[in-house]
RNA sequence: CGGGGUGUAGCGCAGUUGGUUAGCGUACCGCGUUUGGGACGCGGGGGUCGGCGGUUCGAGUCCGCCCACCCCGACCA
């Protein structure tokens, strides 16, 4: 439970988020540096993030499977730029029941590995194209500064794994699942993300392009929010995976990877919360509606009690809970339920039952003006269209937000004031000399150029060469 | 790994030049009154003062070493 007020969101943005955490107590610090515990309510709207993902995954064909979380060290040397990228940051077992190993083996970082290891072994012709299999794991990388959600040490996520039998169908499944991910992003987490492609420097280690979803915070940092990459053949030829083609002769497949993580709560906090606490999106929140009854005396409470339980039943379609404790005032129930974002509360009274009202407080719209009024009658489809109406206004705020924060300055003195609050969309020749010399200088690195951009020409904002595309630079989580 | 900081009750903190029984707010438990925007009264429980060693008649306080965590930099979903 809460005591007292969060520091305010623009005064210290990064206190606010970690004592928002706790206090919503969506996750604690775990007594091993760097890992968290997600509680209940985290976890709740982390599994409410998987069915939606889920769902989509498997309408596009997808299905899951579990693969083992020890690797062996070997096959992390596989993959020269893949192992080089990773190294850093593995954890090694080398002791297994009192011996010590013949082969160290590596907690997965990621499973390109040994989910291409299996894949040479399921391969043999192009019948057995395409493997589109997903995994919900745990994965660990050794970070040296971690951030509860945004950067731990273990991380749960989804990583799909897919194998085709030509070039064009790997990149058309790592552009639909970029797709995918966008429109989970926008139309379950209201949360507006910028699809595109990520620089050389930028990409995942071991694939030939990476693609990004990206969204910016209220402090205007980035976020990258979701990754697909596009292997091409770097993995089948480490791990041989290879498959008679249509004319008998052996080719190597083309493989994609791509990954959503518990990241993605951060990515919902910094989207949308306020000085009062979390706003969690009404498709994804663990609860939708909170039920506080008020009441004065013992026959009130046996009045409203009623009404409120016969309410819940009514209100079945939701993610629904009544705050029945009865050591709280109602005015300590409000700001509880508002510091931990849950979109709609129902505040219901003696006076309301008299009427056959009932008082809906909408979490984005605070004080009395977000207070609405209604019938009971009727009362679920009205509600139901509030809730639709409560998405498209935090999409909103938070697109107007991010569009309001994106700039695109004319010189390079500029782009060093803009990027200090703010994204720069400009011309960069694709360099990485420039790219390195802006993040050396400024702090903002390339977060993607982003899909559907017609070419054009300009000059880069860094060296004036002639130059392309525009990209988006950032200070980035 | 470099620079800075902090470790005292679940959380936030105070604790004087070393001095008796380590304190405050909040949270927690009990009883009663309360309840339409963070209620109040009374009573309670809870601490190896981060660890180890040293100085001293006496250490939360002084000294040394170690550990942990946080912030700032080089790597990252």
């Amino acid at each position: 439970m809460s005591e007292e007020k969060l520091p305010k969101q623009s005064e210290n943005f990064s206190e606010w988020y970690n004592q928002l955490i706790q206090r919503a107590e969506l996750a604690d610090y775990a007594p091993v540096r760097g890992c968290m515990v997600v509680r209940p309510y985290g976890w709740a709207l982390w599994e409410n993030i998987q069915k939606a993902l889920d769902k989509r995954f498997k309408e596009t064909g997808h299905v899951n499977a579990a693969f083992p979380m020890f690797i062996p060290m070997s096959f992390l040397e596989k993959e020269k730029e893949h192992v080089e990228g990773f190294s850093p940051e593995l954890a090694i077992v080398t002791i297994g029941g009192g011996q010590t190993l013949e082969e160290p083996l590596v907690v997965r970082p990621t499973s390109e590995t040994i989910i291409g290891h299996m894949y040479a072994k399921w391969v043999k012709s192009y019948r057995d194209l395409p493997i589109l299999i997903n995994q919900w794991a745990n994965v660990v990388r050794w970070e040296m500064r971690t951030r509860m959600f945004l950067r731990t040490l273990e991380f749960y996520w989804q990583e799909g794994h897919t194998a085709h039998e030509t070039a064009e169908e790997a990149e058309e499944e790592t552009l639909k699942i970029l797709n995918l991910y966008a429109d989970f992003a926008i139309n379950e987490a209201a949360v507006p993300v910028i699809p595109g492609i990520k620089s050389e420097a930028e990409k995942f280690a071991g694939a030939n392009k990476s693609y990004t979803i990206e969204a910016m915070m209220l402090d205007t940092k980035a976020l990258q929010s979701g990754t697909s990459h596009n292997l091409g053949q770097n993995f089948a030829k480490a791990f041989e995976i290879q498959y008679l083609d249509r004319n008998n002769e052996l080719q190597y497949a083309w493989t994609t990877s791509w990954g959503v993580s518990t990241r993605f709560v951060g990515a919902i906090i910094m989207s949308h919360g306020d000085d009062q606490g979390l706003i969690l999106p009404p498709r994804l929140a663990p609860i939708q509606i909170v039920i506080v009854p008020i009441f004065k005396n013992d026959d009130d409470r046996e009045k409203v009690m009623k009404v409120v339980r016969d309410l819940e039943k009514d209100l079945a379609q939701f993610r629904v809970k009544v705050d029945d404790r009865d050591n709280l005032t109602p005015g300590f129930k409000f700001n509880d339920w508002e510091m931990r974002g849950v979109p709609l509360r129902l505040e219901l009274g003696p006076r309301d039952v008299d009427n056959q009202t009932v008082v809906v407080a909408q979490r984005d719209i605070p004080g009395k003006s977000g207070k609405l009024f209604l019938p009971m009658e009727n009362l679920a489809s009205q509600l139901e269209t509030i809730l639709n109406d409560f998405h498209d206004r935090l999409l909103k705020k938070a697109t107007d937000f991010r569009d309001s924060h994106i700039f695109e300055p004319n010189n390079y003195v500029e782009f060093q004031e803009v990027v200090q609050n703010g994204w720069a969309y400009v011309y960069w020749c694709g360099d990485a000399v420039c790219e390195t010399a802006i993040k050396n200088e400024t702090k903002a690195t390339t977060r993607c150029r982003p899909l559907g951009q017609e070419k054009s020409h300009g000059k880069c904002i860094y060296c004036g060469k002639d130059a392309e595309y525009k990209t988006y630079f950032a200070k980035a989580y």
